[in-house]
DNA sequence: GTGATTGCAAATCTTTTGCACTAAA
DNA sequence: TTTAGTGCAAAAGATTTGCAATCAC
């Protein structure tokens, strides 16, 4: 797990998310935050649950992403469309997006400097995205 | 139209991208093109099609854009999960994106300053797209 | 028990595709 | 005339929803 999360098993995690620790929501927890820092889409996190054997639907899948979310535990990264990735790693940071492959890499936010920051006409700077988009040379 | 598009109207724009200049990608190219830069979806520009009378299929709007896209005209906008946005200007910008609202605001690239961009591992960069995603405040 | 959660299937939404028809060169 | 473009309807892919059954508390 991330030493940015401050709790020592999934079923602490759910507890602290005020989450009701069942089953599915412990097992794809697992699968989400043993491995250290991963982008999932729902379709292969639903790949991994059936194949270690974790009887859960794709709608439940879809749910507990978006619970997941909501609850701060992971972080949705929109780069392509028609699809979304979650990512694990919920500090401040940016990506690269590999085109060719459909793969993300973390870049860690103290490696891209991003200054003179606009501010909106209105509301609030939730968040800031750098994607930096690589395709094969050539 | 913007003024780094250097055609005079739509049908120079297609002549010059190699497009054959059809009734509908005239019709779109001067919806697209004519009113400054803009942000639309493939269902807006639909929409905005059949009020100004241009009978064009909703296939045929998304194989323009792509084709647009391939061309240069447009530049393809990922923000979204789940749908497209297509920006008329071409020129290296940035994006506010509005939550609420689901409106994008362009951040011309001299407003922000990326600096120490990582180089990829593989591949070649081929955008840096940098998006603040604003909420409202509260 | 009671309310939250799950799973299934159906529905929804965006986008793509196949193919016959039409139009531009 | 030849090739590219269009439109329709159907298909595809991702995600959401409704609802009855099930589970955590």
């Amino acid at each position: 797990m991330s030493n940015h999360r401050p709790y020592a098993n999934a079923l602490e995690l759910l507890r602290a998310a005020k989450l009701r620790p069942t089953p599915q929501r412990l097992a794809l927890a697992k699968l989400l935050f043993e491995k250290g820092d991963r982008h999932v889409t729902a379709e292969q996190l639903h790949d991994e649950a059936i194949t270690a054997s974790i009887p859960v639907s794709l709608a439940t899948i879809y749910n507990t992403l978006h619970q997941f979310v909501g609850a701060r535990l992971l972080r949705e990264v929109v780069v392509n469309p028609g699809r979304s990735y979650f990512d694990t790693n919920i500090a401040d940071h940016h990506h690269f997006f590999f085109e060719e492959t459909g793969k993300l890499m973390d870049i860690a936010s103290d490696k891209i400097e991003v200054t003179n920051l606009p501010q909106p006409p209105y509301g609030a700077i939730r968040r800031v995205d750098v994607v930096i988009r690589v395709a094969p040379k050539g």
